[in-house]
DNA sequence: AGATTTTTGATTGACGTACCTCAAAATACT
DNA sequence: AGTATTTTGAGGTACGTCAATCAAAAATCT
């Protein structure tokens, strides 16, 4: 009934527990001769390790930390949320979750965060700072494995990137403009941050697509909302009352501020925005905005543990990529 | 450092290793007052179980069967190449997968697959009918959990449905349409076959939301490709001659064909097609096809074992539901 | 050949939970 | 009161793997 166990692949093999357990745990000191007889066997009698008591046997416990930013509205909640909802489920298999706030463009903070980090492994979710960087070299050094989760630090000793692919991101947003609008026009462009690299990145792969296929389409230059709602709201207003707007690709949070704008409108502008949250989703309902594209919280979270004890687990490098899909929502499928 | 154990609930609580067993697995005889001591010390001390120890324990072993079509292309051959990876995943955790092939269409086959089924649980994509549904209900009454997948079985005793919903599908592919279709003209949409619930559904939402916001356009009478290349091709040839047509809309599967016409026709229609599989991302990316709605294979089956192995575990019915998101992809962001 | 090193076998004790038995204690009933 | 019933305690075994020890055997070297 139940599957073969190290019992049987040494019986198999015709040697004895201990070199079984040395070739499997690859302790060293075995005979080419002996590893060869264990590998057929297992090969033969389809053993697989049994994880529940190779876990039990070994009382692993992962600990795991996530330094994000804190927040209790639009995206950082949410994940902050996905991240809480994994946390419960996952300390039934021994991965404890460590939840290290920090606050948003906070530097010096971000690092005093990721000093003296007692765990396996760190996600981080930081500004792109060399001081960061320098610190992520720091943990590595110590035996940390580093991801990061969302913002991407390139250049850095981090070991996966988990997030979207910006540019990609930003390209699909240009395409369904793009088809949404038929006549020409322009279009407005709000950052969070100019110098956040996943704004800049869609805001480029916005471009890209506009200048390939849209040409009719024109675009402002970007404006820097700062992911606030006011200041959000406060330039889409201004814009729009300079021009008629055909479109707003909106990059960074402060939805709430866009809708509001674009609710006082004259024209309705085709609205996309990123991020799905209480906001979005309504202003997809009642028809402000047109597209969402969203990155999965609860994805991201698990994609990021799993990466994270694939790490601590094997020295090798995980295999798997981190991207995560890319959701888009409308609003029939919200 | 390692968490509390049931030893420690039993010392918090002062009673006995036996009766916070007693308590924590409910079999019962156990005074009001002890029990309440037993779940207040879990409370104080935070104990929760060791998911592998249990495991490992009660040497539980899941059998899971999948009663699915066979097929060595299209979207069929996704869902058993999603099923054959995550078989070999979930061997360590002693989930063991058999999947039993069935033909698409072939209700007597499909009934004597889920004869004699020794396993936990089920997990079955069908025709949806009678038989079939008493074959359930017969699965159901010897103790097996069964839920349905991507095309469900509505009045069977089937505990959860696994799949797409596909009527906002329908009304969301409806959406993009009229979104990409300034002018008025005619749609041609292509069920696989009208009497299966999952296609007629997406008709249903498709033509909905035609309905309700884009009456310039026309419908044209749904016709049935049998999910076949050949007829899909020549249905699509023969609508494109009568008469111009700029969009189509193709619920099924044999979207080969519906490339080849697609291509051949004089005005390039707006296409939007299901499943997102060679061919499809191949039509994306060369241009004949615009958008293609795609449930995601792994993610079904991922859900499905979730699914599965929570009504197996618990009595009572798996809470979380079994809608799969649907995905969108366009050429940018396959 | 003898000495040294490498390889092997046999055995043992965790890990934390599930599940079982048997007797003792406490409570309820007549 | 005594008897019947329920509740509790104490203890043990098993699950499959990991990790370690120690001695025996085999291979290598001088």
């Amino acid at each position: 009934m139940n599957g073969p166990t190290v019992h049987d692949v040494a019986k198999a093999a015709q040697v004895s527990l201990a070199t079984v357990d040395r070739v499997l745990n690859n302790r060293g000191g075995v005979s080419k001769k002996a590893e060869a007889k264990v590998k057929a066997a297992v090969a033969q009698t389809g053993y697989v390790r049994n994880l529940a008591a190779a876990n039990l046997s070994r009382r692993r416990v992962y600990r795991f930390c996530f330094v994000v930013p804190s927040g209790d509205t639009g995206f950082v909640a949410l994940l902050l949320a996905a991240l809480e909802r994994e946390r419960s489920r996952l300390v039934e298999e021994q991965i404890l979750i460590q939840i290290i706030p920090t606050h948003a463009f906070d530097v010096a903070g971000q690092v005093a965060a990721l000093r003296d980090l007692e765990c396996d492994a760190v996600a981080i979710m930081a500004s792109e700072a060399p001081e960061v960087r320098e610190e992520v070299s720091r943990l590595r050094a110590k035996g940390v494995r580093v991801v990061t989760l969302i913002a991407d630090l390139p250049q850095s000793d981090r070991e996966a990137y988990i997030g979207l692919d910006n540019v990609a991101a930003g390209r699909t947003a240009a395409e369904f403009m793009g088809r949404f609008l038929g006549d020409s026009g322009e279009i407005l462009m709000i950052a969070g941050s100019l110098s956040a690299r996943d704004h800049t990145e869609r805001l480029m792969g916005f471009r890209q697509v506009m200048q390939e296929r849209f040409q009719h389409l024109t675009l402002l230059p970007a404006v820097e909302g700062n992911d606030d709602a006011e200041a959000v709201e406060r330039l889409v207003s201004e814009a729009a009352e300079l021009r008629p707007l055909v479109g707003i690709y909106a990059i960074g949070a402060g939805n709430k501020g866009l809708v509001r704008a674009v609710k006082d409108a004259e024209a309705k502008p085709v609205t996309i925005v990123h991020e799905l949250t209480s906001t979005s989703r309504q202003g997809l309902r009642d028809g402000t905005i047109d597209l969402v594209l969203d990155q999965d919280t609860a994805a991201a979270v698990a994609t990021a543990v799993r990466i994270m004890r694939d790490l601590t687990e094997r020295r090798e490098q995980s295999v798997d990529s981190g991207t995560i899909r890319l959701n888009i929502y409308s609003r029939e499928n919200i």
